[in-house]
DNA sequence: CGCTCTGTTGAGATTGCTCAAACCTAGTGG
DNA sequence: CCACTAGGTTTGAGCAATCTCAACAGAGCG
């Protein structure tokens, strides 16, 4: 069902040196600070590669292994006992799965790949260790929990104050936003891996119905899909049906 | 509009003592440990009262005050422009307000008090710094962010992908939850200030089909409402529609 | 007594859902 | 290279949950 994972990234892969990593900035550990930023490699278990549908982390449970998403998407959900599945958030390359196992805590949501996704690997427990050492490193902690509580309230004013266009256009917009800032985004093209039916467990609608909102943005003129990806053809509509922000 | 702030507590208000204080052990800042709890006081700049929908602290802005809820009740929201509001998570005494502050971040949302509430106020700096300054309360800090962060997964999947009748008795059921773990339920009788508008606003449904919905719980003798108070009298059937938990 | 806030109720409109079938596309195995 | 399969998208028809609008009633307050 899932593709065989290997144990060791090759072609593409992430650097075996931490510091020299491209997603160091973006990486929750931050940019390489001091001379000493080596102690990641020494915590650094294995990179690794699985493909789409794989369980990373498993809500309940405290994370041993914590990763730093190297390239591929990821979502953060939880599933009812009837099926049903809410959504959390997306994760895209850069992002951190399963901080909680830093503090030792069960995760408060399980953790699946979306695409193909390759896997910067710790031990939580000495990542862990390492991050209450540092006081910068410490604070991290605290800002991915506050970033955490920051895109929860902004999902669930979308929710449950919001209609299913504004809903998927902010969504639409807000992903945008994000692939850009981690340099994915090349000649307009944006990756979208999104299925109809995650965009639906994700906005608390049915993909049926998604199915037709997206259409109709489509047929306005306003937005293009392509294979996995796609272009913002007038983002002022956009906005202006999604409220900009607030 | 709102009742006039007094700047000091009198009748059953906190002790000028924190280590004596009835909530202490529930508080943020966890049960006077050491014998140096008294860093508390040093730090604590005020007890006060306020009337309902006074506003303790405002989204976006970083809080220079932070208090824990002495008696009452409260809720943080956000506002959208076009009046629409989204309630996030109710407040009881006990609970900590403003937690950005103590980590030097603009707060997520606004929060508002939903009953006369009295209030221990303390800055947030000097608070932020105590609790830098011990391992303990540092990683309180971190779970608060977390348990923060349980909640609003709750309520998403709430809101997302349960009926307005499954929403409704989990919030019940979960009031009445936090209500006994505070000490808060004598004789069956739950308190209960919130308004149908508030139920409705924090679980993104109209109060009119709050109205209806809560109506037939009561018709059906699951559950019995008077004056800022309820009382479940079918917990069984309650639990069953709920879901339990999951 | 006259407000204001909240809860109630009715009637009708809508959004978004359910069910079901058809269709596409990429991948798989022969 | 083709048939077949699995996962996803699209579309139709009918329905249900929830909303909107509006009016009224009851409680508490100055």
């Amino acid at each position: 069902m899932t593709e065989a994972t290997l144990r060791c990234c090759q072609n593409g892969g992430p650097p075996e040196d931490c510091m020299h990593c491209p997603l160091r900035s973006i990486a929750l550990y931050g940019p390489a600070v001091d001379g000493k930023s080596d102690t990641l490699e020494r915590v650094r278990s294995s990179g690794m590669v699985h493909g789409t549908r794989h369980i990373m982390v498993r809500e309940g449970e405290i994370p041993r292994q914590v990763f730093t998403l190297f390239s591929g998407w990821a979502f953060q959900f939880h599933l009812l006992p009837d099926g049903r599945r809410q959504i959390f958030s997306f994760l895209l390359p850069g992002d951190f799965i399963g901080a909680e196992g830093l503090i030792n805590l069960p995760a408060n949501y399980s953790v699946q790949s979306l695409t193909r996704v390759q896997l910067c690997g710790f031990d939580a427990q000495e990542l862990g260790r390492v991050f209450q050492e540092n006081v910068e490193l410490r604070e991290r902690i605290n800002e991915h929990f506050y970033d955490e509580v920051s895109v929860l309230t902004g999902r669930l004013i979308d929710v449950g104050r919001r209609t299913a266009t504004e809903r998927i256009v902010r969504l639409i917009l807000e992903i945008e936003q994000r692939a850009k800032s981690r340099g994915l985004v090349s000649d307009q093209t944006i990756p979208f891996p999104l299925r109809q039916t995650h965009i639906a467990d994700a906005l608390g609608l049915t993909s049926v119905h998604v199915n037709r909102t997206i259409n109709a943005l489509r047929r306005a003129g306003h937005i293009t899909f392509r294979r996995g990806s796609m272009v913002i053809e007038n983002r002022m509509a956009l906005q202006e049906i999604g409220g900009s922000s607030a």
